[in-house]
DNA sequence: CACCGTACTATACACTGTACGTTAGGAACG
DNA sequence: CGTTCCTAACGTACAGTGTATAGTACGGTG
């Protein structure tokens, strides 16, 4: 019974694994009895590490929080909020597991209160008041979560060729007597589900309307 | 052996059974075996209605998405946008697991058309192009996805005491020195949390940002 | 050397979605 | 009326899940 050396484990080994097989297998398809045995190990080792799978789904979360780059300085503040917003949309894209991993817990931890120090430091440098930072911060981060989790499983979508042809089909049933809009802007609107200029074009919606809303 | 008679179930009684289940036991805790059990079924008599549990997902998602209201006509354009965001926000209050449902499939289904048509034909009466139209639908679309995802993530929250106790602990563990701004700001990030105010704050800027952009 | 805490293992349970093969009730037809 | 066929629902089975509980061996400390 050659039993591994004792200590082959750590949480930051745990979440790099844990990272590397949501990312190849996708969230779903991922599970604590895979990372253990990818790490040689009983399913019941990781629990010395995290209390339970949700534990370890908030650090492989807040781990990749970390990788967001800092605030840029040097710029106005329209062009601050628009550098986080899209660092944070390019995270998510590059990491599709961390749509599903902020959509389903709520934020905690050490780094996910670093973006939100960064984005909350922008908008009272700008003149807002407490209540409308907050407020902003919140619209703002709802506004990019939902925005590119839509993207992340359109695209999720597309790839999947079954999936994709059954909604191509149910698309084209349509009847343009019932639905004369959406099957006259079909074309419109299988282009402006995700990439850079649909996201963008939200974000700057958002920010025209806090330049009106600006003190000051 | 008492057979149950030839035609008990229906696609429409699978789908109220589904939901009530959902709407009681949350998203998670649901499963085909009890609402087959709730049906006084086995599990695979399910299968004969629908492929998969995906696809009763899709059945439930599209069944909550036709309860939504038609667009006011006597009204001006950015009423009837704000009417339509609302009510669907609403729709997910009052049905929680339609977050879910939205978030984690694409969009396809009957109902799920009326809606887009809905708000569609309101942007292109408003004088928007083709172009705008689209992008603006899907902004909008996300927007109240992520935002009132968000606000239902973050109320169940609250309810679970433990998650809550968890979530004001790290809260409170966070270094005035390295997070100034959100330590500040805490009283004003809880308050606004979710809410009628927070949602239309949010709504208000894309509106204000639609304003300046229309064109006419 | 003896000891003890801790990192890990082993076993077990209740559960999941669903593939496969079987059976029985209603309808259609001779 | 009898036969045949279709299909709705059944039962069984499998591979997998998260995790509670109890046991075991190793490393560092006395």
């Amino acid at each position: 019974m050659a039993r591994t050396p004792r200590n082959t484990l750590s949480s930051e080994l745990i979440v790099r694994t844990a990272l590397e097989l949501m990312e190849s297998k996708g969230t779903d398809g991922f599970s604590l009895r895979r990372v253990a045995a990818e790490l040689g190990v009983g399913p019941m080792a990781l629990y010395t590490y995290f209390r339970n799978k949700d534990d370890l789904y908030d650090a492989v979360r807040d781990h990749l929080m970390g990788l967001l780059p800092a605030v840029p300085q040097d710029v106005a503040w329209p062009d601050q909020v628009r550098a986080v917003c899209r660092s944070l949309r390019l995270l998510m894209l590059q990491h599709p597991c961390l749509a599903q991993l902020l959509s389903g817990r709520p934020l905690s931890g050490h780094e996910t209160a670093r973006v939100a120090e960064g984005l909350l430091g922008v908008l009272r440098n700008a003149g807002f008041d407490p209540e409308a930072a907050a407020r902003t911060h919140t619209t703002l981060f709802t506004y990019v979560l939902g925005a590119t989790s839509w993207e992340i499983q359109m695209a999720a979508e597309r790839r999947d060729p079954e999936a994709w042809r059954r909604l191509r089909t149910t698309m084209e049933s349509l009847s343009a007597r019932e639905f004369p809009t959406v099957v006259d802007l079909a074309p419109e609107l299988a282009r402006t589900t995700g990439g850079d200029d649909q996201f963008d074009y939200g974000l700057d919606l958002l920010l025209a309307g806090l330049e009106v809303r600006r003190p000051s």
